[in-house]
DNA sequence: AATGAATGAGGATTCATTCAT
DNA sequence: TATGAATGAATCCTCATTCAT
C-alpha cells in the first residue's frame, strides 16, 4: 500500500501500472494479487485508511463539548486539515475516485464499508450543525445542506490548490486558503443580534425553495 | 465536438473510446485526426468553448454597475450557474481534467489559450472582490484567495453533487445547495458595523501570510 | 481463418495463442479482433463453415431416393467421411469444443447459429432412420437415438485414429475402420425375414425401457 | 486424487487450477508437488485407476466362457457400462486427455504405465472378437478393428451424451442409447445363414487393405 | 477531405511451480 | 511432510494512432 500510494502520487489511476506499484514495492505483480483483488480493490484500500481516520475525527469533534459554536467550527475545519495532512495523495486521488465510476466494480464487501464510513462522517458533520442550529448559533438551514456544503469547500480547495500546484509548483497556499474560506464560512453561517438580521430573512427564500 | 461531448457524457474520459466518438460523429476515426492532434486535444477543445463563455459571463458581471455588493455577489453566483447549465457534461469532465496530468500532453497553443482564459476569469473575479473590499462592503481578504473560494466552492459542488447523483440518481441538489452556500458566502465576506468586527480581525493573520 | 486453422491444427484450443494466430496470418493480434471479438469466437466460427458443410449434405442424403434403404446407409457414411475430409483439423477441434464449456462464452447469435445447424442435421439424419423404419427396413428403434449413435459413433472414430496417430504418426486407419463400422452398423439395423427375427424381439426390451 | 476428482467434475483440465485442488484437498499447493511432478501427472493418475479397472473387467469378460458369443458381447457391454460407473468424472476428462498432446508432459514412467494398460486392455478385447470369428459366429473382419469400433461407440456415447447434458441437463440417456447400440453392434457382427451373406462378401475388399 | 483497416505497444490478470522455512 | 508466500512468464484483449488509398 506504501508502493501504491507512491505510485498514485505521481500517476493517476489510469496510468499508473500494477507493474509500477509491483516494481515500487519491490514485489511482482502476481504477488500484489494475493493481497487485492484487482487495481481497483488496491485503488479503493488506500481510502479505507482516510476514511477510517476521518470518520475518528469528526466524531471527536461532534462529541467534544465546546463553550462556543465558534470553536467547534474551528475544531471541525483543523479535523479535515489534518484528514489532509494524514495523506495528501491518497485524499487527492480519493475525490477523483468519487466522482468517477470506478466505484461500481468495487467488491460489495469494500464499497459497502465505503459508503458506511462516508455516511457516518457526514452524520457527525450534520449533527454539529444541527447542534448549532438548535442553540440559535448557526442560520436555520438544512444540517446536511450544510456538511455538503463544507465537504465541497474542502474538496474544491484541496483539488483546486493541487492542481495549482501542479502547473506552478510555486507555494502551497491550501492552509491559508481553507483558514479563510472556513473563517467566511463560519461567519457566514452565524446568527446575529437583531439589527442585522434583515439579511438573513432576506435570504431565507433559498432554503424553503 | 458535439459527438463527443454527447459520449463523455455517458462514459469518463479515459472510457471513451475515439471509435465511439467517431461512431457517434458518423465519422472514421482517422478523420478526428485531421481536427485534433490527439484525444487529449480533443477533449480540451470541448473545455475552450465553456471557458470562453465563463469568461464572458464574469466579464460582465464585474462590469455591471449594481448598486450593492451584495447584488454582485448574488449576479456572481447566477453566472456561474448558467456556466454550468451551459455545459454540464464538459464542465465536470473539465473539473476532472484540471487537477490531472493530461494538461502536459497538450499542445503549447492549446495550453496557452488555457491558462489565459482561466487567469482572465479570475481577473475578474478577484476584481469584484477588490472593489468590494475598496468600498469596505466586504473583510479584507486577499481577493485572489476569494476568487480560489469561490471557485473551489463552485468546483466541489458540481462533483460533490454529481457523485451524488452517480449512487443515487435521485433529485438534483445542485442549485439548491448552491444557492445556501453562495448566501453564506455572502454573508460571511459582509462587513457589520463594529459590535461584532471582533471576529475579523482574530483571523486576520491568514492573510498576511 | 485458414491461419487459425493451421495453429489449431498442430495445439489445441488451450495452447495456441492469438499471437501464433496473428504471427501466422502475418497480421498484429489487433486486427484479428477486427474481424472475431475473441478467441472462442474466432474457434467457434471455424466449425460454422463445417457445420454448414454437413447441413448440407446430410440434407442431400436424406433427399435423394434411393431404391434402398441400404444404399441411403452408404450414402450417409460417404456424406460424414466427406465432412472429415473437408475439413479433419476443425472437425476435430470441434468434437473438443462440443463437450466444453467454451460455448457458454460465444455470442448468443453464434450460439444460435451452431446450435440451428447442429438440430437441423440431426432431423435430417433421424428422417432417413424414421423412413427406413417405416418401409420396414430397419428395426423399429427411437429415430433420435439412432441418429445419436451414429454421429457417436462417426465422432468417436474420428478422435480415437486422430489419438492413435498423435502417438504413432503411422499409417491413417480412419477410412477403413468407418467403412467396417458403417458396415457394422448397417447390418445392425436391417430388418430380416421372419427366421431369424428372434434375435430382435429378444433385445427390444431395450427400447421400451 | 480424491480432491482432484471433485475439482475436475466441476470445471475441465484446463479451468481448475491447482489452488482449487489444495483447497478441496484441504492442504496447500506445495503439498501436492510432493507427490505429482506436476498438474498433467495428477491428472494422468486419475486416468490410471480407471485404466486399471478397466483392464481387469475386459480380462474378466475375455476369460469367462459363456456358451454363446451373443452373451459375451452383452458382457462386454455390461463391462464398458461398470467402466463408466466407476468413474464417469475420470473417465470423460481422459476421453478428453485422449487426443490432446496433454500426453506428451508426462514422465516416461507413467506413459508408458498407461500405454501398457490400453494395449492390455484392447489386446482383452481383441480376443473375444478373434475366438467369435474362428467359431463362426462372427464376421471375419481384423479383431483390432472391431476393438476399435467398439471402444469408438463406446468414447463416442460417453462423449455426445454428457455434451447434450451440459446443455440441457435433462434425463440421462446414456444408459439406453448405449443398450441400443451395442444391440446393433451385436446384430452387425453376427453372422447369419447363407442367404443374406452377400452383403458380408461385398463389403470384404475393406479388410484387406 | 475522408476513410477504415491495420497496428502494436501496453496492461491487467492468471496460475503452475518453487523454495525457504 | 508440509507450508504458502512469492514468482513471473504468459496471455487475452484494448485502443490511440497511422497511412495508403
Amino acid at each position: 500500500m506504501v508502493a501504491a500510494k507512491r505510485v498514485f502520487s505521481v500517476k493517476n489511476f489510469n496510468k499508473a501500472t500494477m507493474e509500477d506499484i509491483a516494481r515500487e514495492a519491490e514485489l511482482s505483480p502476481g504477488t500484489i494479487y494475493l493481497y487485492f483483488k484487482n487495481k481497483e480493490e488496491l485503488f479503493a484500500s488506500l481510502s479505507l485508511r482516510i476514511l477510517h481516520y476521518m470518520n475518528i475525527r469528526l466524531e471527536q469533534v461532534h462529541n467534544e463539548n465546546f463553550q462556543e459554536p465558534e470553536e467547534k467550527m474551528k475544531a471541525l475545519k483543523q479535523a479535515l486539515y489534518e484528514v489532509y495532512e494524514f495523506d495528501p495523495i491518497v485524499l487527492i486521488n480519493m475525490f477523483h475516485l468519487q466522482s468517477s465510476e470506478t466505484l461500481r466494480n468495487l467488491s460489495p464487501h469494500l464499497l459497502s464499508e465505503i459508503k458506511d464510513l462516508s455516511r457516518s462522517s457526514f452524520r457527525s458533520m450534520s449533527k454539529i450543525f444541527e447542534e448549532g442550529i438548535k442553540k440559535g448559533d448557526f442560520i436555520d438551514r438544512h444540517p446536511v445542506a450544510l456538511a455538503d456544503i463544507v465537504w465541497a469547500l474542502f474538496s474544491g480547495i484541496v483539488l483546486w490548490e493541487e492542481s495549482k500546484r501542479l502547473i506552478d509548483s510555486k507555494k502551497d497556499f491550501l492552509k491559508s486558503t481553507l483558514e479563510i474560506a472556513f473563517e467566511i464560512f463560519r461567519r457566514g453561517i452565524k446568527t446575529y443580534p437583531d439589527s442585522i438580521n434583515s439579511v438573513q430573512t432576506l435570504n431565507n427564500f433559498v432554503y424553503n425553495d
